[in-house]
RNA sequence: GGCGGGUUGGCGGAGAGGUUACGCAGCGGAUUGCAAAUCCGUGUAGACCGGUUCGAUUCCGGUACCCGCCUCCA
């Protein structure tokens, strides 16, 4: 069985993953907070983690790998808009689940098995809170509960951040309903008008109507899907502190028996031509954006996954056209070697479906997704369609090929605009004149209708004896009147 | 102020203590009437200064610069 090494951030270590139980492998990763499109930063770890269960899945068998990534839909930023807006806030997280959903599968990135909504999960919310203040780690004042960090000794372990530190950085809120500045919050009051609940009783009394804090929604719905112990928790790098630290806070003081997350992975963030995205500098833009530009899913995807997720990814225009690029020629390959549907069942079904071990390998240490498209720029170059199933298998695993129905619309550039029939007469007459010419090696006559058609942008091909012709950069039909 | 990450050839971007990353671009060649496409060949780079070592771009220390987090954020 291949061996799967990650980078485990409380570690700062490469470690060999060795599953609870290698029946019933856990993945939980944080998800979006639901207000609003997701913009191009919110896809990376879906795309990284996309991989990762891929990999699992690959190596453990899809049946025995269970990934879970929750919606925040109770978020200040989520009541903000709604007042803003004035609609229901069940209107708008649905609203945006809705499209989370589009834009990611547009992505390639396969459906997590379980997509908890932290709303639907007050009430665990609200029982792991009493479980904390019972166990002295928690304590309600003026409306809130709050957690007591000081009650945690290993507080920092994940982040590397020691408490009197933080402190003496004097950034961290204070509150008068603090008995500690580090300590944060569990459960808050809400006014009339914010969404609430019945809040935790703690000694006896009622805190009163109020909504969770954001980090105990990950503590607590990690617990009631996959217990007190898990294999590996993932998400964005500025998630590690305080999100994570708090909720390893939070679990392992309300389930001391358990691990919490064995391995804790993170991800690197984007910028945009070498910037942070920011709505202030006007890179900023979300998935829809990119994709109703026609920048299809797959290129995105394959420029995401060319830097390897640790470290700072840079989105810029270039590595858009490369990837494309990279991505017309693979399925142009494939497409002009006859793969189909059926082909691939077949082979898939005859047992000639094959996993290429070194592209498995290098993707299997700590996701070197870059190392694994290398590899598969190597696989590509075998000439016939069996010596070319590994390549196929990897792009599958990839993620970069979902519908083979699809390929010969993904092998033949991007459609274009429609090109009108006047324009194709016109064209078509001049390629005839100029296979006449080229039949009477009037080869002047030839390159001088060839550099005409170019000139407006058309692309020239001469394939077995005949010329065909594809609108290329620049494609300008009105520059071809009068010409024909 | 605290914590963490980065600096690789023209560009992008990996692994590995000593042997080709890979892709794009470029250059040379094959092929083509010429092109396009394709194929073959071609690049000794690793911020700077020290140290360890028979040998370091790869390990250790320092310097410079860049970036992220510490506040909602993936």
């Amino acid at each position: 069985m291949t061996t799967i090494r990650l980078h485990d951030t409380k570690t700062r270590r490469k470690v060999e993953f060795a599953p609870i139980d290698p029946k019933d492998v856990r993945l939980y990763v944080c998800g979006p907070t639901v207000y609003d499109r997701a913009h191009l930063g919110n896809a990376r770890p879906v795309l990284v983690f996309d991989l990762l269960y891929r990999l699992l899945r690959e190596v453990f068998g899809a049946e025995h790998v269970t990934y879970a990534r929750n919606f925040t839909d109770v978020d200040d930023k989520i009541n903000a808009r709604a007042a803003q807006t004035g609609r229901p806030i069940r209107e708008i997280t649905d609203e945006t689940i809705l499209w989370y959903h589009q834009d990611m599968d547009a992505l390639g990135a396969l459906r997590p098995d379980h997509e908890p909504r932290a709303t639907d999960y007050v009430g665990q919310m609200v029982a792991m809170i009493e479980r904390l203040a019972l166990a002295g780690h928690a304590y309600a004042a003026e409306g809130h509960v709050m957690f007591s960090v000081a009650s945690y000794e290993a507080y920092g372990a994940l982040s590397g951040r020691d408490v009197e530190d933080m402190i003496a950085g004097a950034r961290v809120e204070v509150a008068p309903y603090k008995r500690d500045p580090m300590d944060f919050v569990l459960w808050k009051p809400s006014a009339e008008g914010e969404p609430g609940w019945d809040g935790p009783v703690i000694e006896g009394e009622s805190v009163g109507h109020g909504r969770p804090g954001w980090h105990i929604e990950c503590s607590a719905m990690s617990y009631q899907l996959f217990g007190a112990s898990f294999d590996i928790h993932g998400g964005g790098i500025d998630l590690q502190f305080p999100h994570h630290e708090n909720e390893i806070a939070q679990s392992a003081c309300a389930h001391p028996e358990g691990d919490f997350a064995n391995v804790w992975m993170h991800n690197e963030m984007l910028q945009v031509e070498g910037k942070k995205m920011s709505k202030s500098l006007g890179n900023f833009f979300t998935v829809r954006d990119l994709l109703d530009k026609g920048i299809p899913g797959e290129v995105i995807r394959l420029v995401m996954l060319g830097t390897h997720y640790r470290k700072p990814m840079d989105w810029t225009e270039e590595k858009r056209a490369e990837a494309e690029a990279t991505l017309t020629k693979w399925y142009s390959l494939l497409h002009t070697h006859g793969f189909t549907a059926k082909m691939v069942r077949d082979l898939k079904a005859s047992g000639d479906w094959a996993m290429d071990a070194e592209f498995l390998g290098v993707l299997a240490n700590d996701l070197n997704t870059p190392g694994a498209i290398a590899r598969m720029h190597v696989l590509s170059s075998a000439r016939t369609p069996a010596k070319l199933v590994p390549f196929v298998a990897a792009l599958e695993l990839m993620g970069l090929i979902e519908d083979w129905d699809a390929l010969s619309d993904l092998a033949g550039a991007e459609a274009g605009p429609a090109i009108a029939p006047e324009v194709d007469a016109a064209v078509t007459a001049l390629l005839t004149r100029r296979a006449e010419a080229r039949a009477a090696k009037d080869w002047a006559e030839a390159d001088r209708i060839r550099d005409l058609l170019n000139a407006a942008g058309v692309q020239v091909t001469d394939m077995g004896g005949q010329a065909s012709w594809q609108p290329g950069p620049g494609f300008d039909a009105s520059k071809l009147e009068g010409q024909a």
